[in-house]
DNA sequence: GTGGCTGCAAAAAATTTGCATCTCC
DNA sequence: GGAGATGCAAATTTTTTGCAGCCAC
């Protein structure tokens, strides 16, 4: 038996669902694959540096992605949005963003499920899924306040 | 004994913190004071028809708002922000939004004290906020998929 | 009266769209 | 070869900034 790395599983999902495979796309595709955090456009791009995809691609590439349930989007208190792999590629989880340095965490502990049979039971209404981030200063900066950029 | 008025609080809180309480910094509390849905600056510039605000001092007031934790910032899964009262103000409270019609009801059920804690005590980090948006289909939509705009 | 606040205009930042060219199948 | 994808430029949308005049205190 073979085992599928998940950038084969990506690939399969677009060419069964129609689309081509492309540079572009599967440049994207492994830069989300190989980085811990969420990553913004920006960041993807000049992770990209040499392989020089334009900033339009990968817009729409992202937005493709997400349409194919690979990527989902996050906003934290920031005003442009942030991507990573969707559960089934990547794994369920939150994150914990410090207020002071930036850093993101995974919050691997996910206490919803039984909350959302609750709301669904009671509103008649289906959830499909959720968004759930905290907020807060991190343990490093909480012991050395001499934190990065956005300090007093 | 005076009840106090949760408009007047908010006049109170920005005389205390030095600002001047001027028209459309009250235009804009009161607002907010009197939806029960999280707005959008446009919204609430909309709302204000007549009284017209600038659409600059909105931004202005809504960020000095925030400043003061008058009002907490929300981010569906739209390309805009949302604000809304902060739980001092208003209530601690989630938010469920329908993926078809976009009617967002208010979730009071909030099963994450203990998780943070959790969180806190695993991570040594301090947490001071969360964020939890529920997404799917409202009971409306459900029974009759003959829903508003987006519909396919 | 005067300093902080507002409104206008204009800039900046994030994202989307139109269209000619290129490239994957 | 041809449909579909890319890249460039330009438009659109959201939010921020500069500055002269206004108004709350």
């Amino acid at each position: 038996m073979s085992v599928t790395v998940p950038a084969e599983r990506i690939y399969t999902l677009l060419k069964e669902a129609g689309y081509r495979l492309t540079r572009p796309r599967r440049s994207v595709a492994q830069v989300l694959l190989s980085t811990p955090t969420p990553l913004s456009i920006e960041e993807i791009h000049s992770y990209l540096g040499s392989r020089a995809i334009n900033r339009v691609s990968i817009y729409r590439t992202i937005q493709l992605l997400c349409d194919l349930g690979v990527v989902r989007r996050l906003q934290f208190h920031e005003d442009f949005a942030r991507y990573e792999l969707a559960d089934t590629f990547g794994s369920h989880h939150h994150h914990f963003v410090c207020n002071l340095c930036g850093r993101v965490e995974d919050i691997d502990t996910c206490p919803l499920a039984a909350t959302e049979q609750a709301i669904s039971r009671r509103t008649h209404s289906r959830i499909t899924s959720h968004s759930l981030e905290f907020y807060g200063v991190c343990g490093a900066c909480t012991q050395s306040p001499a934190m990065s950029s956005a300090s007093l």
